[in-house]
DNA sequence: AACAAACATTTGTACATACAAATAATTTTT
DNA sequence: AAAAATTATTTGTATGTACAAATGTTTGTT
């Protein structure tokens, strides 16, 4: 199954670094239909590049959701954003923003104030070292975006744009 | 950001059935540039299939790694499995096996005893109570799959796996 | 045989997801 | 104005990841 073989596959990320195909990582023992070698392709992609994204945040002990969230507050300009924002820009399903904000203020990238006009809500907006530590990793994360780009060409890029979206329906 | 937007996208996979091109989904104030853009393609095309998995497991009171487990122990045979092989096949980085097949066991999809020839080690079988959970969700599992790729031609669900190789370099 | 090293598994901790319930403030209804 | 409904956030619980340390067993060395 692609989950089982999702996660073999992570046995060779750090060793591989060369360009392989999507057999020579899995060797199934029986030739793979398509459909399944797709999807287990599209899996495994997105596995790549969220190991590569934790890499470059760890140095800085944000965890994705953490940066998340800063970057969400950085967008507002220096206005507070509510909770209720926050959580509705990073997902449907109730995640625990509040505990994510939590620790962002243990670190002093944020502040936490309750609305004067509404005591029901929260005011979070990011300090200064918020946005000093966004800045410091703005290139790498820009950096690591263009990374996976580059092997191919703008027309390919455009056609795996469309590929993806028909696969997804 | 890439995380930032995947979550926000989560808000729209319930809403949305149609296809729908990545523009459309996350409304970029400004044009993305076609690098960012397809990361973030291959990013919310893993979580659409993601998401429908858990949905299929949930009904039978299975994570997507419990199932992972047991799709391993079946690949045996019958042959028991101990821990650390299980850990090998599942992830490099030692995520919890223990944990894992402790909830296997309070469910009585698997047995679990110390191996004769070597005390360290534990060996893990599936019951036939996981033979059967097993086999009631192979249909739907592979129905799954299979419904990602009908919307692609052979010569398409090709170009795609080629392309999703070239991008992780 | 005793000690160290290696191996297999378990336990602990911090943090994140997913979901449900609780709490508190505001708005709507009667 | 009091009760009900809605809204915003927090808290609780179960589960999973990631990593480090602890435990128990076997193997290798002297």
């Amino acid at each position: 199954m692609y989950i089982q073989i999702i996660f073999l596959l992570h046995l060779y990320i750090q060793i591989l670094q060369t360009q392989m195909r999507i057999e020579e990582i899995i060797k199934p023992t029986y030739p793979m239909a398509i459909e399944k070698k797709t999807l287990l392709n599209v899996m495994y992609t997105q596995n790549v590049i969220s190991e590569k994204f934790n890499e470059i945040l760890k140095p800085f002990d944000l965890s994705p959701e953490q940066f998340n969230v800063l970057r969400i507050l950085r967008g507002q300009k220096g206005n507070p954003v509510n909770m209720c924002t926050i959580q509705e820009r990073m997902i449907a399903k109730t995640s625990n923003t509040t505990r994510l904000v939590d620790k962002l203020l243990l670190k002093d990238l944020v502040i936490r104030e309750i609305c004067p006009e509404n005591r029901r809500k929260m005011e979070i907006t990011i300090t200064e070292k918020g946005l000093q530590l966004l800045s410091q990793l703005d290139p790498i994360v820009n950096e690591h975006e263009e990374t996976f780009a580059k092997n191919l060409s703008i027309s390919e890029l455009e056609l795996l744009n469309e590929l993806l979206e028909k696969f997804r329906n």
